[in-house]
DNA sequence: GAAATTTTTTATGCAATTCGAAATGAAAAA
DNA sequence: TTTTTCATTTCGAATTGCATAAAAAATTTC
């Protein structure tokens, strides 16, 4: 099965080197040469993994990493300069899965893009579905059933969901709700949670939206 | 808050090295220079994170590794030798979470000891529960419960209980008390921290209530 | 690019909570 | 015993926080 992998890169030579290696070994690469755009291609398409370089114009790697993983899961190794160890531990904050260094050898960077790939797809299938009552919910299909029937959600309901299944019997506060769930750093004034809360609660049967309590003055907790 | 590490390293000179570098880092340090004798001090004992090289007499790095994530979460480094890519590959799929290449700059192994120490503790935002007698306080599901059944308070006689019981006899003042659970900074003339402490009185169990003595002239104090 | 869906913002009513003031009660000082 | 000081209790007005609806904006779908 052919994987399709991104490649942001600015400096052709490389660019071009990693490419071949890449088609070579059998992937489909595709290859952006600028750090705006490459985030564009990587937002807007399905990935197996993306390669992408700290320093790019425009828009550099470590902010185009913090932004895939607001939306994605896909794998991201990063490229960084010699001895940038500041550089690679804030990659992997910024949710990078692992990092070369330049000048790398591309045996290392094929090993390292095939023990990912073979990382990513063992627990995937290892995903237990969230259940809580009779409610399951699927990750894998991105569905929730309530005694066998489905529910249909939006993706940030789902999303808020999950977050409250995941953690369940703690309180959450509205700050990390939107942090988790919504990506906002900031602290704007929203209601936007308590909406979606609303929404919830009324999708769900009365049997599970009980469980969503209120906690005046912290936030909410979904209890079991 | 100290950490332990578990060095298994047969090489003694690097062993060496890098528990003295480890101790500067304030780091507590063990090691081992035996394979089977490291894998049964990891077993045996709860590390932070472990640092296992791969080429090891009696029992190899990489076998020690799987043995340890049969039983055990703690975060493992590999070290493997310089070009041994089938190593780094294999390391992952044995459970190391990460690994450096001999030989190494000191502070790449740092810099990953601490990325993983990071990315580890996040969830360990663990709250132990306040318990005074048969009073417990669940602080992360915000519910108090006495015998198992639940009081239910508001934010801030809910606030008041948990900065009592975490100071439990101490006497706290009243202007204290206004800073610490209210926020207030100024001393306004006000009664109100008396009032919530007959809130607390009157919804808690005789046999807690009365443990919220009043210190005439000064303030109250939770005896235990 | 129009329609439908989803997300975000804004507005409003309701209800729980908070707070301050005043009356009452209890302890210490005179 | 009386006076004074400090603590307790009660109660209602003001505030705050939440639920909800609905409009506006953004995004997706066709």
């Amino acid at each position: 099965m052919q994987r399709h992998i991104l490649l942001i890169e600015d400096e052709i030579n490389i660019a071009k080197f990693v490419e071949l290696e890449l088609k070579h070994e059998n992937f489909l690469v595709t290859v952006s040469h600028d750090g705006r755009e490459g985030a564009e291609l990587a937002l807007a398409n399905d990935y197996d993994l993306m390669l992408i370089d700290v320093m790019l114009p425009n828009l550099n790697g470590l902010e185009i990493c913090r932004r895939i993983r607001k939306k994605k899961e896909t794998p991201i190794i990063l490229i960084t300069a010699r001895d940038a160890i500041i550089d690679r531990v804030s990659g992997l904050e910024a949710g990078a899965d692992d990092y070369v260094v330049k000048p790398f050898a591309i045996e290392e960077l094929l090993a390292r893009i095939r023990a990912i790939l073979r990382r990513v797809e063992r627990p995937q299938t290892a995903i237990v579905d969230l259940k809580i009552n009779h409610l399951t919910i699927d990750q894998k299909a991105h569905q929730v059933f309530y005694l066998d029937k489905e529910i249909l959600l939006t993706k940030t309901e789902y999303d808020l969901l999950v977050y409250f299944m995941e953690n369940n019997n703690i309180v959450l506060t509205r700050d990390i709700i939107l942090e988790k769930v919504w990506g906002y750093e900031t602290e704007v004034e929203t209601n936007v949670v308590d909406v979606y809360i609303r929404h919830l609660r009324r999708k769900l049967p009365e049997e599970i939206a009980s469980l969503i309590e209120t906690v005046r003055g912290v936030g909410y907790v979904m209890r079991t």
